[in-house]
DNA sequence: TTCTTTATTGGCTATTATGCCAAATATCAA
DNA sequence: TTGATATTTGGCATAATAGCCAATAAAGAA
């Protein structure tokens, strides 16, 4: 892959990546309903407060979320809301696979020889 | 959070983490235009075919690839469209990103003691 | 059968991510 | 100024990822 092409991958995977942890998909779910500082966010996930402050810095980093000051509170918000659109295919997709999962299991009771089926199914 | 609440959020981070990757990437855009082999789709990554292969094998287990075996070829299509959503979305925050970071540099210039703005150019 | 091509898996190392604690910083109140 | 609260950062241990090579498997051709 050409450096440019690959530069253009890399930048949108950096995004993708900020997202790919579940109390960073929970934090911008949150978000969009209401802004929020880092002791609610934390209080809610039940995490060290440091440990919230980091899942922040890197969606801020990726420009998901933005914050301002308010006294000593830090207040998030949402700063794309666009990657609330990810979530219905999201959605569809974990209903999907768990789908798959159920038909693998139930075609090894069925077919308990099926090699490529006892195969798949012991991904999940 | 909740057992259950978090399983939710751990599902779909696990798809967004799949994404989460330039290569990755590359395959879910390079298959919404037509299907691929393993073989051809390492010939544009450039990378070694095993480290494509896993690449598919996480795609595949997130739902997001489909294969079928052709001859002694796997083709491999997009099993999940929805997904392509997310490239607009992606390539309008990379924009923005930018934007920002040349902002950052230059309100550096302009206002050289902004301890605050130097903190947020460091990032970048 | 044997050889060739295609793809997957195991094993290894290097890099990166995660999450806690402790320390530092900032704002406001007493 | 001192103290309390809110947040960020540094440091560290542990876990997860990435990518290569080598070994294995599967299909078709000779």
């Amino acid at each position: 892959m050409k450096n440019d092409i690959r530069d253009r991958y890399e930048s949108r995977a950096r995004i993708m990546k900020a997202l790919g942890h579940p109390s960073r998909l929970f934090i911008v779910d949150e978000l969009s309903r209401q802004d929020r500082c880092v002791c609610e966010l934390t209080e809610m996930i039940g995490a060290d407060i440091s440990t919230v402050s980091k899942h922040l810095s890197i969606l801020r980093e990726a420009g998901i979320v933005d914050y301002e000051k308010r006294g000593t509170q830090m207040h998030y918000r949402l700063a794309a809301p666009c990657v609330l659109g990810f979530f219905r295919c999201l959605e569809d997709m974990v209903r999907t696979n768990v789908q798959r999962q159920m038909h693998c299991l139930q075609d090894d009771v069925d077919r308990p020889g099926n090699a490529q089926c006892t195969k798949d199914c012991q991904r999940y």
